[in-house]
DNA sequence: CAACCTCTTTGATGCAGATCAAATTCTCAG
DNA sequence: CTGAGAATTTGATCTGCATCAAAGAGGTTG
């Protein structure tokens, strides 16, 4: 599995890539693989680099009263980082844990700074994907907000039917912030 | 009220402005003011400018059922557009409103394109300023999803006490995803 | 200053979903 | 295969908040 096939399409969404640009990305990713339950990134440290999943599926979390409260989950085509960690270079309350054998392109948060140094259309890319999960954010506020569980599961396997599958029922009913029970019965239709 | 004064040194928080990136932002922004409860942006068009705010209150609201559903408020030093609306160029659900008699700088789509081609430091300024907002929207996802009426009015305490005294208490209720009722007896500590 | 808004509070009732408890099904290591 | 732990479902009870209704409290306009 290639960057070229999997990184490179998915930034030509967004900006043309030049050669020089291509270089440079391909010349520092790293590629990195992670088991199932395996920590991509631990709350105890600063989050210095972004992963993105080219095969595999992650989910970010934190604690709650000890329980694992699942805040988000990326699959393959996204970029996977403790977005305040990464950006403010100060530990987070958040974890990264692979929930399959993961594939990821891993770029360190200094050769992403050189990126944005050198090649101002990273910039754009970044502003351009950021702009992306926005809509995505406020949905879900939307969504948190004023509807009830089944409403919630229905918004869920709308925008998530690719994943829904893979994912265990109660990483989906923290992420909805409603309970498994509850989820268990919206399912079976009560 | 110049923009030398309140939209520069916001944007220096970010990067550093050339002389020709202030001068060319000082043509193209344009002062504009508001009554109190007027519209800045109505949802039946799309919204091809974002407006910076020097003085005064906005928010950002859509229809539920005929009911207005606050969704977000802005004051000074904030940019309020609608954002899908701005970004994809499309009709989207979302009106503006001031609260306040309220003055801004207004920018339209097309000049900030400009801007964004010509000067790569805009670019960054976008970015960064958009990861800030990133993590108030992952903090107010948690206080939605897990946090009693009493903890989510608390929050926005926390988060908002600066514009706090100068909001309707029904809106404030519809941003929380509580009723007013509910909201007055938290306020009444019951 | 009275009449009429809008905003806020108070009261009574009902229900969606949390909580606690236990049974059932799944899954995978040995 | 098989047994143990994890994931999911089912059941019974309880509660925080919504809903419906109506009464104060401001505030602004002729």
């Amino acid at each position: 599995m290639l960057a070229a096939d999997t990184l490179l399409p998915h930034m030509e969404q967004y900006i043309r890539i030049s050669e020089a640009l291509r270089e440079a990305l391909l010349n520092r990713v790293r590629v990195a693989s992670y088991g199932k339950g395996q920590l991509l990134h631990d709350a105890r440290h600063v989050c210095t680099r972004s992963d993105f999943v080219q095969r595999g599926l992650v989910r970010l979390y934190y604690l709650r009263d000890g329980e694992k409260i699942t805040e988000y989950f990326s699959a393959e085509g996204e970029w996977v980082n403790s977005p305040n960690s990464f950006i403010k270079r100060l530990p987070d309350i958040y974890y990264l844990e692979a929930l399959e054998p993961t594939h990821t392109l891993s770029l360190q948060v200094q050769d992403l700074g050189y990126l944005f140094d050198t090649f101002p259309e990273m910039e754009r890319y970044a502003r351009l994907s950021m702009g992306s999960v926005f809509g995505h954010l406020m949905d879900r506020i939307t969504s948190l907000r004023f509807t009830s569980a089944k409403e919630k599961y229905a918004h869920f396997c709308d925008t998530h039917h690719d994943i829904l599958p893979r994912l265990p029922l109660g990483m989906v009913a923290s992420y909805l912030g409603i309970t498994q029970e509850t989820l268990s019965r919206v399912r079976a239709g009560r």
